[in-house]
DNA sequence: CAATGGATGTAGATTGTCTACCTATTCCTG
DNA sequence: CAGGAATAGGTAGACAATCTACATCCATTG
C-alpha cells in the first residue's frame, strides 16, 4: 500500500513563472482565445509545451485581473464561441520584462551546467 | 492601507525545479557544505543566482532524503564545522536527467520567443 | 568583549501548477 | 437520428518549491 505522496505525482512540466510569458508571447501574433493557446504552445514547441486548462484558465483570469491582457466573447471559424484575448500595452511591457529576466536566468544557469 | 497580497511580495527568484539540478551540477566540482554551494553559484553565475537559505537546506535535506547526495560532518578551512555533501551515482544520473529536461524546455520556449 | 562572518537550520505564507472533474455546443458518421 | 469526437470554457483541491523572517552556534578579529 503505497503512501498518497507516492501515488500523487505532481510533476510539473512547465517552468514555473513561464507561463505568462509563452501567453503574452502567443498573444503577439493576433488575438487568440484560450484553447487556441494551448494549440499553438502545443504545435510551435514541436509536443514539448503541454498547458493543461487548470492552469491555462486560472493564468487568463489572473493576467486579466493585472490587465496585461483583455478579452471579448466571439465566435470562432468553428462556429463555437470563444473568450478572445488580447495583450494591453501594459501586457507588453509585461513581455518585454519577463523575456529578459527569462534570458538572464537561461544564460546564469547554462554558465553553471556548462562549467 | 495596502492589502496582505499587496504588502507580501513573494518573488520566486529562481525557476521552480532548476535548484536540485544546480546543487548537483555544483557537486560535480567536488564535495560542498551548504554555504559553499551558495557562494560558489552566486560568484559563478556573476550574482545572478542567489539561493537563499530557507530554499537551500529544505533542498539539500529533501536530495539527501532521495539519495541523490550523501553527507558527512567536517571542518572548514576556516575551522567551522559544516556538513559536506557530495553526489552519490544516483544523484549523477538525476543530474543528466533533469539536465536533458532542462534542454528540452529551454529549446522549447525558445523556439516560441523567437518565431 | 563585542562585532562580524561562517555555517546550519526551521516555521509559515504564498503561489503556480497539476489532476480530476464538469458543462455546453458543433460537426461528422454509421 | 443517435452517438462520439472535437472545440471551448471552467472549477476545486492537492501539492511542492520557493520565499521571508527568524534563530542558533562558533571562530576570528579589532
Amino acid at each position: 500500500m503505497k503512501s498518497e505522496r507516492e501515488v500523487y505525482r505532481n510533476r510539473i512540466e512547465l517552468l514555473q513563472g513561464t507561463l505568462d510569458m509563452l501567453v503574452l508571447k502567443t498573444l503577439q501574433w493576433g488575438p487568440q482565445h484560450g484553447y487556441g493557446i494551448t494549440q499553438a504552445l502545443r504545435t510551435r514547441s514541436g509536443e514539448v509545451l503541454q498547458v493543461e486548462t487548470g492552469s491555462l484558465y486560472p493564468a487568463l483570469h489572473r493576467m486579466e485581473r493585472h490587465k496585461w491582457i483583455a478579452a471579448e466573447w466571439r465566435v470562432t471559424e468553428q462556429n463555437q464561441r470563444a473568450r478572445f484575448y488580447r495583450a494591453t500595452a501594459e501586457g507588453r511591457r509585461q513581455l518585454a520584462n519577463d523575456r529578459s529576466k527569462w534570458e538572464t536566468m537561461v544564460a546564469a544557469i547554462a554558465s553553471i551546467l556548462e562549467a
